[in-house]
DNA sequence: AATAAATTTTAGACAAGTCTAAACTTTTTT
DNA sequence: AAAAAAGTTTAGACTTGTCTAAAATTTATT
């Protein structure tokens, strides 16, 4: 069995090690989840001796195959949970985080995986980060649709998903066209439509359009 | 701060003082929650502390007003949540006790709140069990909608929620009337029909006609 | 009313997770 | 390559929630 707290360290080992891509230090993990780095050695004895970990004294850490599955599960419901309360119970994206916190440790594989389909099987989470599978995969995040994005996001076109005549004319009408870069400049909550910024102009897309736009996040 | 063990222990007083009616004793906490009377006690001074139970060694135990209010909002939550499985993710009644159990610790009114609105005000769970408003009233439990009961369930008929005559008519015609006592045989999951046995014959009456009858459960 | 039985509480111990302070390694600087 | 700085681990203590065994209290029996 594993504790709440084992989950988190778990989370924050493999959040620190996406981004700095190599073992993880203690002193990181510490700051990651808001602690001391003696609480920390102690729990990594721990964890080592559950296998969920490659853990050397002074050396550093890594996730073990269980410990990296384990924490892309929790990832995954973390995302899932988001995903949920904004589609369905209207939160804003912004509030939805120390809510999926807590919903992330529920013990139910077969809860995540209907909630997964009650979503229907979405690719991305409300802030546009990709949702692992099931089986640990994640999507290839390169492109995501448009209506994914937020607030101020910046980004540049790399196709379509949907090929329809009267889309694809409508989208050169208003010239956008793969390798546009485009900024949002508004989202209207109530129809999902959004204003965006591109080519020194401001137009406004129905969410018919933006969901069936591909993108790639830019900064 | 509440912890989650507190939590259970006020849940665990109420749905003992429930049955009884009275004060709790330390043994039918320690049954409830299946943990030993010693343990009970230690908790339990720690709960008169925190002022939500009014206990006296050796005299049992009543929770405060604020020990109260907490329980309920429990209940309230494990009611919703098990709503929520069943009529949204479409588990079966028997199967979502357990992921209630942890849902309904999940920290934000909010969030319960809406749940609620999403389900459209739910009264009664899929057991039949009245769902606490926000501000902790039960609704008055006494009839409750034929099709809430479940499998083996028996009850009297209190009345009926739809005033339409081909609707009294069938009922006439199947003489189902106040007072006529029935039991549940089968529940048809499909098409929410169920077989109910009454007067010594069986019927199948649709989720339709079921919806509009009230009842009272008997044993 | 005295004794026996049942119930409840206390005492002392343990595991999980945390902390501070001190000791130990590794890395960086000179 | 030695000294200083940074990072990490250990030692010892504390909290929460649990347990067993023993002591205390209440209730039931004779």
């Amino acid at each position: 069995m594993i504790t709440l707290t084992e989950e988190n360290y778990l989370k924050a080992i493999l959040s620190v090690s996406m981004i700095t891509g190599n073992k993880v230090s203690t002193n990181a993990i510490a700051e990651a989840i808001n602690t001391t780095p003696a609480s920390v050695s102690d729990m990594l004895k721990k964890l080592e001796e559950k296998k969920l970990i490659k853990y050397e004294k002074y050396k550093g850490v890594k996730l073990s195959k269980k410990g990296n599955s384990l924490a892309i599960s929790i990832i995954r419901k973390h995302r899932l949970w988001e995903t949920f309360l904004v589609k369905k119970l209207k939160f804003e994206w912004s509030e939805v985080h120390e809510i999926a916190e807590q919903l992330e440790h529920i013990k139910s594989s077969e809860l995540i995986d209907r909630i997964e389909k009650y979503l229907n099987y979405p690719k991305f989470d409300p802030h546009g980060e990709p949702i692992p599978s099931k089986e640990g995969k994640l999507p290839v995040a390169k492109n995501i649709a448009l209506i994914n994005l937020q607030h101020n996001d910046k980004a540049k076109i790399m196709g379509v998903s949907l090929d329809d005549k009267d889309f694809l004319d409508y989208l050169t009408k208003l010239k956008i066209s793969i390798g546009t870069e485009l900024k949002i400049i508004e989202q209207i909550k109530f129809d999902l439509s959004m204003k965006i910024e591109y080519s020194g102009k401001i137009e406004h897309l129905s969410k018919e359009i933006s969901e069936n736009i591909l993108v790639k996040k830019i900064n």
